[in-house]
DNA sequence: CCTTGAATATCGGTG
DNA sequence: CACCGATGTTCAAGG
């Protein structure tokens, strides 16, 4: 790891330009940013962390929120210079085509480092864990029901579950991993329209499964004679035991 | 700013400790982290920069990638302590039940600042501005055409614009700041639909507004008799000429 | 490459 | 506080 303290412009420019292209580097100071690209943005001087990572990521951070004011995604080309005597970051993504520029009137601290992580993140309580809890246990969504195929396409997309209920109706289920809203209503009722476009006279049924359903969404289902199941899920990692997560 | 380079972790719990609430703390180090709470996930030791902000933000970032691998949101409580021999870092958050440990087995850096920033963003090229933009020239989605409300409430949610033809027929409008997508289509239909349920009989005209739409999007507009408008839309911000933006 | 939909989405606006 | 839709969303998976 090497930094500098209160760097003037031209010492931060050569750390800058002499990291180790595996580096991260790590600026605190007082600076303005314009933004151009997919929208326009600028922001005046004022104190911000900014992270720029080996993949081209550039983060600038405030002293609040959990989302960088501005920045770029990984794929965007770095470069430092010096203009007016002021330290400059200038980040460019060829596409779409955008363009940051971070001017320092002051540096207060820069760093780099070499990151070693090769650890894999583990995550469970994702949608894709819950359609397959579904699929472990079909009856949590009624006695009879039977699971024909997951994510079954439409034209509309796709849908997470297809199956047939104990009276041989075709039911598509639509799965959501935390509160419902209106657009998941309007995606089940397009999935729907779809397959009985192709499947004229069949009888079929549209159930939205998730955690929370507002009362609003329920009315909305209701109106357009679907169906919901409000269906708690919990959810654990593989190997919880051996790592000692069990706890937590 | 304060900083300790490769602190044993009492140092580094007494220096975390001893910051101030309005500083931002800075972490690079060798970790391994939990989370439980929406989900749950697991990631092993490796080199990560986590950055603690002053209304409770927590971030961890590996070396790649715009996300952090882990977080925490503003609102979370975070502290500090020495559990078997090792520097902690532990943040709850109440509300939803969440809590994210980080647990260092190396501590490289830690840094603290206090970040004056009293800058607002300005930012052009969103959605809204989109929207305004036909708001004060009604006639670029075609002659005689006027406004009557917008963003009128449906069930469905709520529509960007709506208007009259010259010929008297409602018109609905929905727009999108980049390129429209199928779903889009089917939110319009959605709205069109229940305007026409609470309009019976009244002649109706849904458009979908985008800079732009793919053959396969204008073929679904068709099909369900929809109309649409590919409209280029330039933004600037309202002082480009006072910052010197103009150029960028 | 483009398209699609999930996310521990976050965030701001509205009721 | 709950709810809802936009985001410079980003990201990964599938065609």
């Amino acid at each position: 790891m090497n930094y500098l303290v209160s760097p003037k412009p031209e010492e931060a420019l050569a750390f800058s330009k002499n990291i180790s292209p595996k580096d991260m580097l790590v600026i605190l100071g007082g600076c303005r940013i314009k933004y151009r690209g997919r929208a326009k943005s600028f922001l005046d001087f004022g104190d911000r962390l900014i992270v720029v990572k080996r993949d081209g990521s550039v983060l600038v951070h405030r002293d609040e929120k959990y989302t960088p004011v501005n920045w770029q995604p990984p794929g965007t080309r770095v470069e430092y210079s010096i203009e007016e005597g002021s330290f400059v970051l200038s980040a460019v993504r060829p596409s779409p085509p955008e363009k940051m520029r971070v001017e320092f009137r002051e540096i207060r601290f820069v760093a780099s480092a070499s990151l070693e992580d090769n650890a894999e993140m583990k995550i469970t309580g994702m949608e894709r864990d819950f359609v397959e809890k579904i699929v472990q246990d079909p009856s949590c969504i009624e006695e009879g029901f039977r699971l024909l195929r997951e994510e079954k396409a439409t034209y509309s997309g796709s849908i997470d579950l297809y199956g047939v209920d104990k009276d041989g109706n075709r039911v598509l289920i639509e799965v959501k991993r935390s509160q419902a809203s209106p657009s998941a209503v309007i995606q089940l009722e397009a999935y729907i329209n779809d397959f009985k476009k192709k499947n004229p006279g069949a009888k079929l049924r549209g159930i939205l499964v998730a955690p929370k359903i507002p009362q609003m969404v329920k009315r909305l289902l209701e109106d357009r004679g679907l169906e919901y199941r409000e269906l708690e899920y919990q959810f654990e990692l593989a190997d919880d035991k051996q790592k000692g997560l069990d706890e937590y």
